[in-house]
DNA sequence: GTCTATAGGCAGATAGAC
DNA sequence: GTCTATCTGCCTATAGAC
């Protein structure tokens, strides 16, 4: 807990994950490089590498970061929100801000080069999903079971299809730099789960 | 119309075509290289410039080729099924058959990508989002207005939304290697649209 | 239409001075 | 911690022979 470090209000460690993280969600691991980050920054590849051993290492520190400020809102969100449907709102609105940024969500994009991630990282992207999809998961099932949420099926399946809907719907807005769009899809995805139940 | 082609089923140009479009549904655009196909199809990068100009026009190719295969398959459910419920379902099973290649939709995998790709090729991505969000409004309109779907708001954003929930279910199921967890996804949402308007 | 050869650039990475 | 210098390899692309 020694304050050794007088200058800076961030590590240059830091800076370096805040310009890959904004370079990944922007335009994919396999569409930024060291050079990249280096430029921005104003300083040497080589002096990257002193931080980070190498690019997999680099993306696997991305994705453990992201997830954890990920954990941690959604910890806020339980902690500040009861009702399930405000929940999943409070979630949706994660995504916009993201969005609005003109990024797709880090794992989202990192999820789409998958097959070309080296493990660490495809490990760490999977665990972030895991972790959204169990979030969701028991929202869901405590919304239905006091009776503000409507579904059918499991909470798993409909936890699974809100997290696709919602990256999907950040997909599909950002060639067209359109939040509304990424808006309209989120509240009617949230719209279907809530209500009583349909008449069969 | 002369049969010039005698002892090829396809010519260079289409399986270059084959090959590259699957690289980039596996892998994206910046996730290959011209290596790559030369490598499968056992003939030299520099053969491939003979055919396509530079990586740019292959890619341009790439998603016009499959937008038109796309398309067809569009008029071929318009052209043999009516009932709007059934051409969704059909819709989604197109997805699901690029899926079990282990592929991701090429469009959505672009999508990805978009502000990496050149002018020409994004154009070609928003021509593909705008075709399939006409083709799916019309289907869903028509449906409401015959009283076998129900859904609040334009048949527009609706549209919008299940365009971006089925590419996002496909985004998200390919990790895991697992077309179910697509398939309950894509049932879930299309069932959404089904059964008599909800109470209010 | 396919080849060899090669250009020119950028990628990720390392050694070693400061 | 950051630098210069350099390495090796792959990238897209081109010229020109066959």
């Amino acid at each position: 807990m020694a304050a050794t470090q007088t200058q800076a209000p961030t590590g240059t460690a830091q800076r370096i994950l805040d310009v890959a993280e904004r370079l990944v969600q922007e335009r994919g691991y396999n569409g930024f490089s060291y050079a990249n980050v280096a430029g921005e920054l104003g300083i040497t590849k080589a002096s990257l590498h002193y931080h980070f051993a190498g690019k997999a290492e680099l993306g696997e520190a991305l994705i453990d970061r992201y997830s954890a400020r990920f954990g941690e809102a959604l910890e806020s969100i339980d902690a500040t929100i009861t009702v399930a449907g405000a929940k999943l709102e409070a979630y949706a609105s994660l995504y916009a801000d993201v969005l609005r940024g003109d990024r797709m969500c880090l794992c989202g994009m990192l999820a789409s080069e998958y097959q070309t991630l080296p493990q660490p990282m495809r490990n760490s992207v999977i665990r972030f999903l895991d972790a959204n999809t169990l979030w969701l998961t028991a929202v869901l099932a405590r919304g239905r079971s006091e009776g503000t949420l409507s579904f059918d099926g499991s909470p798993t399946d409909a936890a699974q299809t809100v997290l696709g809907a919602l990256q999907g719907a950040m997909l599909v807005a950002r060639p067209y730099a359109d939040p509304a769009r990424f808006q309209a899809a989120a509240a009617y995805t949230l719209a279907s789960l809530n209500g009583t139940p349909r008449p069969s």
